[in-house]
DNA sequence: CCATTGGGTTGCTTGTTGCAACCCACTGCG
DNA sequence: CGCAGTGGGTTGCAACAAGCAACCCAATGG
């Protein structure tokens, strides 16, 4: 499908991976660990974890010789999933939190502020709404009638 | 699962949910179009406008009382995944775009500039950045060993 | 020498998808 | 009037994916 969209989901828009990424950026690095948190199948993880290498989102490496022993960690394209997941992590906190249940609070370091990430537009850094914005080409997806 | 991530997920991840929202924006509204544009079977069309009524994204609505037809417009709630579809929209681009297509730019019209989406603090304006960030409580998900 | 840990594979069963066919109410057309 | 076309689905079946449990292997610890 010609849709960035679609080419994203394509990689992590499956039940498991974008868990599997969350877990990663939380540190998680070995196979048991993602399966104990994840509570995946064994098989069903080896299968995430391989497509998610082959896919450049995440690496196999080598940390341990004899007994050979991998860890997978984040490469670059894999961390730049970061705004996917918190814009997905705001939304949860807002529309399907657990009423009792505060959710986790973010806190930006630098600032020491706890934040709200906001997608905004990289030239003028107003918030990015709707309305405002404009595709180009233009895709309206109603046929003609 | 605690985790706002999973509860997004548990809503829109899956292979077409999502993509039913970006039509959505799109300005698609009825079956036969979403049906139309994602090559998606009818009766998991069906399920899925469903199932995506049901927890508040889309709303049905009757425009039309003999025969009676129906549409799907986007809920306030299912408008505010707008920067999810964004963030995926970007990564997409950066990471899996066709070599020859370019992909669709965005424009900003109130600032009248092509506009990149970037995810910033709420507080400080600022571009987020993993490292840059706490989380409270903290959730690591090493076990001890 | 035996249990444990990390990192898997294999087989079987069950749940989801996709596809095609069908259905119903109405509209427009001749 | 009869009949095709359209919107919005439901039903049945086949193919595939996921879950679960069992097994495997190499090394390590005691």
């Amino acid at each position: 499908m010609e849709c960035s969209v679609a080419r994203t989901l394509d990689v992590i828009g499956e039940r498991w991976s974008l868990l599997i990424v969350r877990d990663a950026f939380y540190g998680v690095r070995r196979f048991d660990d993602f399966r104990a948190d994840l509570g995946i199948a064994r098989n069903v993880l080896a299968d995430r974890l391989g497509s998610l290498v082959a896919r450049g989102v995440l690496e196999r490496r080598q940390y341990e010789a004899r007994p050979p022993r991998y860890e997978y960690v984040l490469t670059p394209k894999g961390r730049e999933l970061l705004p996917v997941l918190l814009t997905m992590m705001r939304w949860g906190d807002r529309w399907e939190a657990d009423d009792d249940a505060a959710p986790v609070t973010l806190t930006h370091t630098t600032c020491e502020h706890e934040t709200t990430p906001v997608v905004t537009c990289a030239h003028c850094a107003q918030e990015l709404s709707w309305g405002e914005l404009r595709t180009d080409p233009i895709r309206v997806r109603i046929p003609a009638r």
